[in-house]
DNA sequence: TAAACATATGAACAAGTGTTCATATATGAG
DNA sequence: CTCATATATGAACACTTGTTCATATGTTTA
């Protein structure tokens, strides 16, 4: 498929205008967000997180995993804004932070369904 | 972000219902599917199919990097279904294989965008 | 303040990944 | 058929990454 093709749908030209100004560096930072999504044990974190926010030892339990592990993960999460952090006591819980993962795993579930 | 709050829009309600019902397996393929997007240089040569299909060498070429390295990442996209193969004479052609690589990256753009 | 609990973090290690180099395979030109 | 060209591929190596273990930090309760 080419962008003469996709310039037949009118629905498509806002998003091929946004790709052709992409540089270099936003393809670099565009790889590193990917990278988050390319680890199952992330994924899971924020799928679990989908139907509510959650604290550290919530996630560990559902994902039957050690809380070491998940803390390790959630804070790459944190460092690339995917999830918001609220303290309750001696609780930490865990929420997604935007739409745009919602999005982005919608598009990767329509691809691998095929 | 929650769900309880999301499914106030009614647009984002069939993405969510598709949500609750994935399985483990299908969270595995699709940290498999962002792998593919979480490196740099296949990130680079999608890219560079954008605008139309290319041989291996223009695409070795428009990214400065030698032809091996970019054969194989190109077996990497071919396998996950992401480009689409064309010989002519001596060359062979790539280009995208589908649509959802446009809104894979245009989401993953208006993350990183904020 | 001390003990108990929840979370974060550093070091170490095994496993995975991308590139290079050398070479194999495949096609077209002479 | 032989040579030149285009692409693919295997082995090796450096580099990255996720988990575990031990421990530090921070909060609540007694």
């Amino acid at each position: 498929m080419t962008v003469e093709q996709l310039d037949d749908y009118v629905v498509m030209k806002d998003v091929i205008e946004k790709m052709k100004s992409v540089n270099e560096e936003e393809l670099a930072d565009l790889a590193d967000l990917f990278k988050i999504f390319s680890d199952s044990t992330r994924i899971r974190i924020m799928y679990s997180l989908f139907m509510k926010e959650l604290n550290v030892q919530e996630i560990a339990d559902s994902l039957g995993m050690q809380q070491s592990a998940i803390s390790h993960q959630l804070r790459i999460l944190r460092a690339s804004n995917l999830v918001k952090v609220r303290r309750d006591g001696k609780n930490i819980y865990y929420r997604l932070s935007d739409s745009h993962v919602f999005t982005i795993f919608s598009q990767g579930l329509e691809h691998i369904s095929e």
